[in-house]
Formats: C-alpha cells, sequence, structure tokens
RNA sequence: GUUGCGGUGGCAGAGCGGCCAAUUGCACCAGACUGUAAAUCUGGCGCCCGAACGGGCUACGCAGGUUCGAAUCCUGCCCGCAACA
C-alpha cells in the first residue's frame, strides 16, 4: 500500500523544516499543502524560505503545465509555484496537480511528505472531495452576485432541498458555500445520476500534528512577521504591483499582503499594519486549530517541548517500517 | 484664567428623558466549513441565578438635584482638547 505522511498544524510551528529532516531519513519529498505557496513570486510573504538563487526545476518528463520543484538540500519540494498570483486558484486546481505530484514521487519510490496549514487541501488529497469535479460556471455566478443570503438560499431550496435542508446555521448564512452549493445543485441536474462517487483512499496514511501553547505560537508568529518585513517583504509586494497584480487579485487577500496595503497607500503607519497583520495572523491559526482538532488521525506534539523531534521521528519509523498493511 | 467642545462597556464610536445592559466595528471566547479555505460564515461577549421564558444586582468621569422615570435635563467639581488671554 502507498505511504502517505502528512505534516500539518496551526502557522509558525516549523512544519517545513521538520518536512525536510524527515525526508532526508526517510528517502521522502515535500508535497506543500499551501493555499497561497501555490504562488509564483510570492515568496518572503507565504514563507517559501527558499536557499537564494533557488529556482524551480521543471522535469524532463511530462507531468503537468507549471509543476516542478525546488531542491534544499538535496530534498525536492513540489506544490510550489503552480500558478501567477493573477490567476484564480481552488482546491480543485491544487487537487489535480497533488495527485500528478504524488504519483510521481511513488513511482520513484520516495515517500511523500504532505506538509501544511490548508486543511481543505489536505483533506481533498487524503479524503477527496466528492463535489470536487463539478465546475465552476462564471455566468451563474455572475447572475447570482448580487442576491442576498435569503434569497440564495431559496434558490438552492428549489434546485435541491435536501441540500438546503441540509446545511447548518452557519452556512445558510454564507453566500460562498449558497453559491457553489446552487451551483453543484445546477450540474446535478444535467447529469446522469452516479455522477459523484466517493474515493475510497487507497492510502497507508499517517497524520503527525504540530502544535505549542498558544502563547508560544504568537511570540513565532510576530517574530517571524518581522523577520519577513527585514528579509524584503514590501519589496516582493511592490514588485508584484508593478508586474500586474491588483489587490483584487485573490493572492493579494493573503496575510501580510492585505494588510500591506494599507501601508503603501499610506493609510496607516507600518507600527499599525504590524499589528493587524499579527492579530490577523493569530485568528488564523486560531481557525487551522478549530479546524485539526476535528481530526481524531492527527497524532499531536508540542513544539515547544524538548524531545519532540526525536518522538515523531521514532513515530515516523515505526510506521514506516511496517509493512504488514 | 475665560470661552467653546468633549469625557459611554478592553479599544474606537453611536445614543442625547422611558422601547438602554446600552446600535455598530475591532479585540476577545467558542464554533462551522465537500471548488475563493492565509478565504468565507455562525454564535457568545457587565456580574449572579436559570435548560428556557425570565429574574436580581452593578453600570454611561465624580457628587448632588429635577422627574413617576436620566447615559440622556440642571448645578458644582475633576480630567482632556481647541481658541482666546
Amino acid at each position: 500500500m502507498k505511504k502517505l505522511l502528512v505534516i500539518c498544524g496551526p502557522t509558525a510551528t516549523g512544519k517545513t523544516r521538520l518536512a525536510l529532516d524527515l525526508a532526508k531519513t526517510f528517502g521522502g519529498e515535500l508535497l506543500s499543502a499551501d493555499s497561497r505557496q501555490v504562488y509564483r513570486k510570492m515568496d518572503i510573504g507565504t514563507g517559501k524560505d527558499l536557499p537564494v538563487n533557488s529556482k524551480l526545476q521543471i522535469p524532463n518528463y511530462k507531468l503537468g503545465r507549471n509543476i516542478g520543484y525546488y531542491e534544499i538540500k538535496g530534498i525536492r519540494l513540489w506544490g510550489y509555484d503552480l500558478v501567477d498570483p493573477k490567476d484564480e486558484f481552488s482546491v480543485s486546481k491544487y487537487l489535480k496537480s497533488a495527485q500528478l505530484i504524488l504519483k510521481d514521487i511513488w513511482k520513484r519510490g520516495k515517500l511523500p511528505i504532505l506538509v501544511g496549514g490548508t486543511g481543505l487541501y489536505i483533506k481533498s488529497v487524503v479524503d477527496g472531495i466528492p463535489t470536487i469535479s463539478v465546475p465552476t460556471s462564471p455566468s451563474l455566478r455572475l447572475s447570482l452576485a448580487k442576491k442576498n443570503v435569503e434569497e440564495l438560499f431559496e434558490i438552492l431550496a428549489q434546485f435541491d432541498a435536501l441540500k438546503a435542508a441540509s446545511m447548518n446555521s452557519s452556512d445558510k448564512k454564507n453566500p460562498r458555500r449558497l453559491l457553489r452549493a446552487i451551483e453543484v445543485a445546477q450540474w446535478r441536474l444535467s447529469q446522469k445520476p452516479g455522477m459523484l462517487l466517493k474515493r475510497k483512499s487507497d492510502m497507508n496514511t499517517l497524520f503527525v500534528g504540530l502544535n505549542a501553547p498558544f502563547v508560544v505560537l504568537e511570540q513565532k508568529i510576530l517574530l517571524r512577521i518581522k523577520k519577513r518585513i527585514t528579509q524584503g517583504f514590501g519589496e516582493e509586494v511592490t514588485n508584484l504591483l508593478s508586474r500586474g497584480v491588483n489587490w483584487n487579485h485573490q493572492s493579494m487577500d493573503s496575510l501580510g499582503y492585505r494588510q500591506w496595503k494599507e501601508y503603501i497607500i499610506g493609510k496607516k503607519t507600518i507600527e499599525k499594519v504590524i499589528q493587524e497583520w499579527f492579530t490577523d495572523e493569530k485568528n488564523y491559526a486560531k481557525r487551522q486549530i478549530t479546524w485539526f482538532k476535528k481530526n481524531k488521525r492527527i497524532i499531536w506534539f508540542d513544539v515547544s517541548k524538548e524531545s519532540w523531534k526525536k518522538d515523531i521521528e521514532n513515530t515516523v519509523r515505526r510506521w514506516h517500517n511496517n509493512n504488514a498493511e
């Protein structure tokens, strides 16, 4: 059975660094599960932490458009730079690339290590998302853009009463979710039944979760923000803007970038911007924790403890050596 | 010192006699999430009792007063800002 190691957890816990170490000892390659590191030229702000002058390597065999890897200390790192910051992106695109990459890593006899904080992306790879093949409908989205949530809910109820009834009170008021639900419902009506099959997982997956007491996490987050700024984050943003990326692009909705806007247009001081970046990133970490908490398969490790790295190594080794399944 | 404006819950900021424990935003707490997920969305948020309807207490700078009733009106005091001295 194919093995997949997952390293997840909130931001700033050192997931990538750990994954690199594990890759070295277990003969692995990394696949990033991060919804922001997919954008080219967004390196400092998304924490790609690449060595200077490193370049994306595109394999000479056919793998997929724009799919390549970086090499850090001899370890291949996939999943970065999948698209331009001006492009739209979503789990669906991510999963397509991820599946190609995984297949390739397995084929070459390596252990793929899925590492990142985007819970939905990890979920898509490990458990699948049944409706993921349902395409978006730009015209539908446009026509519904001005509707309020009550109206959207009504429309959904007309197309798919069951789905509408099954939505929870929060999603019923979430325009994005309602829109997608309508999109799926409409698509279903135009298809033969049974198109959406739940893919059975054929992987042997180990979930390693990294966490720390929240006060520790806060410190790490703040330090990292300051570090990124001294590393030239501001320049990175300016470069993006000069290349035609604008604030309305989905990519620029990322942490740090969107707060930085207020500084660039002179509306806020840098101190204020840092402060807001910090609180927003803390809130992001809380949301990640809420998400991952529900996944009972995750084995958690506290990175503020002494022996966490050894503990993980042992856990992984036991799983890695067990070929029974 | 005089005149004017202002002091409201952790912060910002509404309210300007009853419908005010007090709009809203942020922060904070909890949560949802099967194609934007670093996104989007929901609930809670003075204290105490209660599962809930609800009830009690303390609150709008401080102290008095007017009124059936005051965050809202009046008086004095304290503090901040602006202008004039």
